[in-house]
DNA sequence: AGCCAGGCCTGCC
DNA sequence: GGCAGGCATGGC
């Protein structure tokens, strides 16, 4: 499989991430959704300050004041959007899973993904966050570093979401604890590198990642 | 001071 | 079906 040596490589190089950082499911959807174009240390503030004021549930969210809970989540960013779209899901939660997130997994993949892709407020890549980090489905969360990543890489230029994560499925033969790997240490090793040369390969391997590379001995198998 | 972060929706073409 | 613009805070 392809992509089963860029796993090993990038997992020898950072380590097992432990993705998502939550203690229950809907933790998982509720950073899902307050990460969209937000740094997690932001995120994280505004989680806390849920917990601490005992909301972090289905039945929290969906009775809390609007104002209240805007100012909880406002460390996020987009607070406005983020609090109607953490409202839809959790209303959603509540009146189509018998108030648990975890009832998605009656259903298969494809239904459960359409399901959350119906909740306005939530896209691909918050759907398939959920999936695979809440509710341990085997998919692949692909971002705009994933995107970038494989164009630097050569392994592949994709020109949507889908391309891109069918590629995946079909080329890396890993768990669903590698999945869950996969798209942390891709984030992880993106968000070390320079972003002003966006197509520079040289401001992509260089340290530890070259070593590895050059160790496996895939540094032209990346072109497919 | 300015750019960016683990997107998504809407309106236009 | 692609693309620009809007959404907002906090860290570097």
């Amino acid at each position: 499989m392809k992509l089963d040596r860029l796993y090993e490589i990038l997992f020898h190089n950072y380590g097992d991430l432990k993705w998502w950082p939550a203690e229950t499911p809907f933790e998982v959807a509720v950073g899902a959704i307050l990460t969209q174009n937000t740094n997690w240390n932001n995120v994280e503030k505004a989680i806390e300050n849920l917990k601490k004021t005992d909301l972090l549930t289905p039945y929290g969210i969906y009775r809390s004041d609007e104002n209240m809970l805007k100012k909880l989540i406002r460390s996020a960013g987009f607070y406005n959007q983020k609090c109607e779209r953490l409202k839809i899901l959790s209303e959603y939660i509540i009146k189509d899973l018998k108030g648990n997130i975890v009832n998605l997994k009656k259903y298969d993949l494809k239904q459960a993904r359409e399901r959350l892709l119906a909740l306005k407020g939530i896209g691909k890549e918050t759907a398939d966050s959920i999936l695979l980090y809440a509710l341990d489905f085997k998919v692949f969360v692909v971002d705009t570093y994933t995107l970038n990543f494989f164009e630097r890489l050569k392994i592949g230029k994709f020109s949507s979401y889908d391309e891109c994560q069918n590629y995946v499925h079909e080329c890396f033969s890993g768990d669903i604890k590698a999945y869950k790997n996969f798209h942390a240490l891709i984030v992880e090793h993106c968000k070390n590198f320079c972003k002003k040369h966006p197509k520079c390969i040289d401001c992509f391997l260089n340290s530890k990642f070259c070593f590895w590379v050059e160790k496996f001995n895939v540094n032209v198998k990346f072109n497919r």
